[in-house]
DNA sequence: GGTCAACCATACGCGACCGTATGGTCGCTG
DNA sequence: CAGCGACCATACGGTCGCGTATGGTTGACC
């Protein structure tokens, strides 16, 4: 739960943080001026002072969203300059850990009612499964199937990320058996690359595995 | 939208469809005595008749839906007769059209925090991973890599409903393409099987293909 | 140290929803 | 057809959140 240090004043952007923890924590309907104002320690005349009202705070916390889980990324691993193999494990580890520990993206997904909302994920999910049909390509398949597993790998991810916000326990808990799990899912996700391009991902992240920790 | 026809009075049971229904228009938070009692033409008076507050509401619908969801599906699964990689086929294009056209399920995930609904999601979730896990033994994986399928498969599934209510497009959408996608990702999935227990996915999946349509 | 803009507190009216109270109305059954 | 239990309508008080209005404070700068 985010909330400034000290007893300064308020910025928009303090706003816009604390938005994002309300999402995270009760969902979009949480986004209330005053429940939010008194956890600033503040009241609605600060928060109307600095926006015009609810929805364009709804508006700037998902604008925010939008460019730190993806828009980042993207620029992140779009412009690596590792193999492909390397890059889509790059994004797996990171991305899936990113999504562990981060409520608001599934949040978001329940509230895709809202207009507001539905926009924004929508551009988020074009952006992200657009990255991994790439990936994918550089790993060799050719394009239709890079795009049924993009779509596989991001479908994946998603449900990966609602199990483990909402049931504590299915997926494995341990660090050594989540690193293991997601060296099957690596597997399975890019047997069958043509080889020469990329390799195969269970020997690569065998050898990896060997070496990093 | 469910509407109970004629004007005959309500049961308790007319309340839960609406309730469901407002689940699946509105989420969680859309079940509220008020707006409900108005869709249905009637009042307050009655629903406080037929249940002690709000909250016994969402139990019920909560029940409801993972009966028909899930135990039922179960059921028919577990028990039938075909032969494994036909019951993978079954449960995954049974389940994904269900998924498609059922919004309750995500908008219940969405909420997640209240901890009746925790309840409901969590009952639900391992009775399901544990049935794709016995498809995918029955299928000649040794229980550790079913597992780690199952998981995949089941977060696919997950992120697969997500994607078909949120974002428009993304998916394939010709019927064609479907068809072409599931069977993609039922290659992707159970490719390596051991031979002799249950075949080749992608052959089996071509072979039926041509006979059924 | 006065001034002006940035920032915040308080009070108000409004609508949505919850839950209770109380008095109908319906329809079966004797 | 009287009566009783099932079912429903209406009115009420309470809470919570939105948005507006209006009048403080605060602090940089002259």
């Amino acid at each position: 739960m985010y909330m400034p240090e000290g007893k300064r004043r308020l910025a928009r952007e303090d706003w816009v943080e604390a938005a994002l923890a309300a999402v995270a924590e009760g969902g979009v309907a949480a986004v209330a001026v005053e429940p939010i104002a008194a956890r600033l320690g503040t009241t609605k005349g600060s928060f109307y002072w600095h926006f015009p009202n609810r929805a364009a705070l709804l508006e700037a916390a998902l604008a925010a969203w939008e460019e730190r889980t993806t828009t980042a990324v993207i620029d992140e691993i779009a412009n690596a300059t590792e193999d492909p193999a390397g890059q889509l494990r790059t994004l797996i580890v990171r991305v899936i850990e990113a999504a562990e520990g981060d409520r608001v993206g599934p949040a978001l997904l329940a509230a895709a009612g809202q207009p507001a909302v539905a926009r924004a994920i929508d551009r988020v999910t074009r952006a992200r499964v657009g990255l991994i049909v790439t990936v994918f390509s550089r790993l060799g398949f050719p394009l239709a199937e890079a795009r049924s597993r993009a779509l596989l790998a991001y479908s994946a991810y998603l449900g990966h990320a609602q199990l483990a916000h909402s049931t504590e326990g299915v997926l494995p808990d341990t660090a050594a058996d989540r690193r293991a799990y997601l060296g099957d899912v690596m597997s399975v996700l890019t047997a069958g690359a043509r080889p020469g391009t990329a390799g195969n991902a269970r020997t690569a992240d065998a050898r990896r595995r060997t070496s990093d920790n």
